[in-house]
DNA sequence: AGGATTTGGGTTAACGTTAACCCAAAGAGA
DNA sequence: TCTCTTTGGGTTAACGTTAACCCAAATCCT
């Protein structure tokens, strides 16, 4: 009964009539009687007939598609704008097409010429873009593309991130005024502008605060395998730290894992903040202190900008951005005596 | 220098040739002369010309997209799932294009209607697909279509999928062995019929041990946040468990937090078996008792059957089955000894 | 040198859909 | 009765790409 050929020519020999008056009826314009409009319904129903895309963009037609490039979809941080975004471009009549990158320009480049040629009425791209080179070309291109968490060169193109900046700050400072004196960092993936974000807030805090010591900071790539791997290292240290900023909520998980496994309490021994406030931040045992980024926001934000500029509103300059604020759970504490004694 | 709407007819006004012979260099068929092939090439790149999907779609090439439908993202599960099927596609020279669908049957419906309609040349959907007759209609699609983790009703599809069952008598096994006789059990989302079979095997075991109580088995959604709220409820019982199988690591992270929150110790006071071995079981503190479930194979062999489809081996009635495997880590241990007493 | 082949490239038509017109037939107004 | 409008529906062409032919000019063979 149905068939994945089916055409506007399959359902008009079905119900007597002509190709353009099948399209007509399933595109509600025109002039149709109600009887050819309900004998071809009929039809395309019995048929299970569905328009082909390909075919209908060709034509200029919107496929109610909106592109996503994603780096990846492991970190709950990525997968959760995707979910968020998801749910935002539903709303507005939108499918999410996804497509990871794995971190290749060279891929990026080409998902993205797919994508625009005819696939999807618009393009969401999280960052980080490949060559700068490319935001030159993303700029010309006719479909609204809108950029996430973009930190790098100038661009036309709308922009929507969330800082991590201030909010590192907070978190630092948060941990300074728990009298915390030797305070770990452990970064975030290598080419992330987020993680230099949060590296650069780390490095300003403790360089103010003279308590600046290269040994303090571990490279890290968000994951939680990575922190337990990182917390063991900076525990291992002859001076190790009291407190560790993390640059995400999972390396946060595995830098407390690291601690329990080493005999360590948190956050009596260690204090642990981390970064991103996952669903399971709230949760955990000891709940995580974390800084908390409106991931929700950012995704609503970015489809709401590509829906405005497809709707005719040519948006251009425009940089909305979400703050990030600290969220004081139970993962951190007062410095220890005796630590903070070794340190001074 | 380049712009979204660049045709073969600006390349060949560009390099002085027609059309069709900017195909045929582009896509290396009939003859070309060296000379006229260079020209060619540099408008192309010089216009930054890319292929328009749709348009080639239309004329019946492949698109190079593989479909993917996915109930959703944000547990670690699907995410590994998507990681591993985009991997395996991009090895074959595909993209991976990503559809999530809540779990609403309509619009699961219509997305691959879309898909199949010239965007896709194939598909690969990871149940839980909503209506049977569904299935039916899928069966009739000519692109090759490729089921994951389906258990429901007979079809002539390819399906590939992980026991759940095997693998979830031998955790449950494991913990009987272990002394336990008091074995709560915290289930998965209400439709998927992963979560129906380790219930299934959970309950047959508990019974033919006759050791089933109704009290301890809670529903669940695969969640951490869920297995928390779970876990509190079973220790909250009068005669509370002194094991539990979750249906999920995720799941069995938040019972391990709640246990922590009522003061106990894991694996001393109370055992916790999960399920899916994601890349944090092993490293979390406990590290994490689990089934291990081969999503990574899943997804290979998914991509392999639709490549092998596609290339015009028919398959039918097909089924990959992998099977699942009890990972014995430091979340599970002998059965306190007063707490057995009481359950005797 | 004359026909047969190769080389290099162009012409035509078609994929499925739809926007912009067009045109009969029926009804309305005088 | 004759035009004027409305109704209902069909025709044509075009989106960008490519498969299947076609045709000149150049090269080859005997």
């Amino acid at each position: 009964m149905s068939d994945s050929s089916v055409t506007l020519a399959h359902v008009a020999r079905l119900a007597g009539v002509s190709i353009i008056t099948v399209s007509k009826v399933l595109n509600n314009t025109g002039r149709i009687s109600e009887a050819t409009r309900s004998r071809v319904l009929n039809a395309a129903n019995q048929l299970g007939y569905v328009a082909n895309s390909a075919a209908r963009s060709l034509r200029g037609r919107p496929t109610q598609i909106l592109g996503m490039v994603i780096p990846e979809l492991i970190s709950p941080y990525f997968a959760e704008v995707a979910r968020a975004a998801a749910n935002s471009a539903s709303r507005l009549g939108y499918d999410l097409a996804l497509f990871t990158t794995s971190r290749d320009p060279e891929r990026e480049r080409e998902r993205v010429g797919t994508l625009l040629g005819g696939l999807a009425d618009g393009l969401i791209i999280v960052v980080p873009i490949g060559a700068s080179g490319f935001l030159a070309t993303l700029e010309r291109v006719r479909a609204p593309v809108v950029l996430v968490n973009h930190f790098g060169a100038a661009t036309h193109l709308p922009v929507v991130r969330a800082d991590s900046f201030e909010g590192s700050v907070a978190a630092v400072r948060h941990l300074m005024d728990l009298g915390h004196r030797r305070i770990g960092f452990v970064g975030g993936a290598p080419h992330s502008s987020q993680a230099a974000e949060r590296l650069r807030a780390y490095r300003e805090c403790m360089r103010a605060a003279d308590l600046w010591d290269e040994n303090l900071v571990c490279s890290g790539d968000f994951t939680q395998v990575r922190g337990f791997e990182a917390g063991h290292q900076l525990l291992g240290l002859e001076q190790p730290p009291t407190a560790i900023f993390a640059a995400s909520d999972l390396t946060a998980f595995g830098i407390i894992d690291a601690a329990r496994a080493r005999g360590l309490q948190v956050p009596r021994d260690l204090s642990v903040v981390g970064f991103d406030d996952i669903p399971a931040a709230a949760h955990a045992h000891p709940s995580l202190t974390t800084v908390a980024h409106p991931i929700a926001d950012m995704a609503e934000a970015a489809v709401q900008l590509f829906a405005q500029i497809k709707a005719g509103q040519p948006v251009q300059d425009t940089l909305v951005e979400f703050p990030s604020s600290l969220v004081v759970r139970g993962s951190s504490g007062p410095a220890p005596k005796t630590r903070k004694g070794t340190a001074l």
